[in-house]
DNA sequence: CTTCTATATGAACAAATGTTCATATAACGT
DNA sequence: ACGTTATATGAACATTTGTTCATATAGAAG
């Protein structure tokens, strides 16, 4: 029986933001339209606005639960006084975090230009945050004498870009498991910013 | 004297591709429309129409074009004995193609997706060819007892992602000189292929 | 000067866009 | 059983979209 109007729907929301989280990051926030993320729910398109006040909302709600996600699940890890252990935690977190929200990832990184100026700033700056996490890790390893690395700024942002390239290869599935993938990566990171 | 119509203009064509390189790095392909990039030009949207035949071609000619450019460009560079020399050479080529071209990078990363299938074929063709020019690079390293790394196909991939993530920070002028970020990611990406 | 051709205009097209709203109805509280 | 309310419809809106085409004209060729 198909859905009809009037009928309840706490779900209604939730889908919402699923399916809209599908579309955009298949095929780009731009070129999805209300009605198709409607069409995928199985609602028209005057529906969505019982539950986003616009389009840019849907957006920006994606984004900023995906980094409310990142920053709390790493807030779950707990710190250690050996540098090169905090590092290597961060890199597992990193990748399995990332390899688990394929879709959030792709669009936290490709829609930023299609955010208004204010909510560009917002997730921003938890973005900073979550850099600001790998980069007390390199500062401590310095500190230490553990890490060489030149710039602790540049080399984060390094880190951070090679780690994010996993996901536009890894297929589960694929010719490497989670744990080979990990362990490569670490390998080539525990180097980079060795003595 | 505002351009009129009849006027000959040999160079509208290249005015047309920069103006469309420039929107579609700004906003995005979809999110631009021709008549943003033949008011950008100074013309009407019909007059695009001479020099291409769709919205579409207009994007994959820029990545072409950009692929050409980088292949190319690279093929210029001659390859030594010496593994580490050439990798060193690859890292200091790529910095600089890539920061020098900031607009054709980003629309060769971010808009993949909105190219049809053929044409998303052949970029990806080309990009593969460059990916296996740095492949080729770290094999032979391994093969001459240089390089550590347990995987060439992933450490290619991290190494260009590495080395992509400059041009999401790096400004002219900035902290840093450009020879500065060479030295720093070469020293990285050297110590992370290390035995 | 005349003819020809390449190039631009500007109006037109159907389709699609984000958003609003009056209307309908299913489920819940009483 | 009944009224209330949350939720969905579906039509309507003003814009904007990519693309086409008849028309106009400036400059090159003769």
């Amino acid at each position: 029986m198909a859905r009809t109007q009037g009928s309840h729907s706490d779900i209604t929301g939730p889908r919402i933001h699923k399916a809209a989280l599908k579309l955009f990051a298949q095929h780009g926030y731009a070129a999805v339209s209300m009605r198709q993320i409607a069409g995928e729910v199985g609602v028209q398109a005057g529906a969505l606005y019982n539950y986003t006040p616009d389009k840019q909302s849907l957006l920006f709600h994606l984004m900023h639960g995906h980094m409310d996600d990142l920053l709390s699940a790493r807030a779950g890890s707990k710190r250690v006084k050996d540098a090169l252990e905090n590092l290597r935690q961060f890199v597992g977190f990193h990748i399995r975090f990332h390899l688990e929200r394929p879709d959030e990832v792709f669009i936290a990184y490709m829609e930023l230009r299609n955010l208004t100026p204010e909510n560009f700033a917002a997730i921003e700056a938890l973005r900073r945050t979550y850099e600001n996490d790998l980069e007390g890790i390199l500062r401590d390893g310095v500190a230490q004498g553990v890490f060489a690395v030149p710039d602790t700024k540049v080399a984060t942002l390094a880190v951070i870009a090679m780690l994010n390239g996993v996901n536009t290869w890894y297929r589960s599935g694929g010719r490497l498991s989670l744990d080979q993938v990990e362990t490569i990566y670490w390998d080539m990171v525990r180097k980079a910013v060795a003595l």
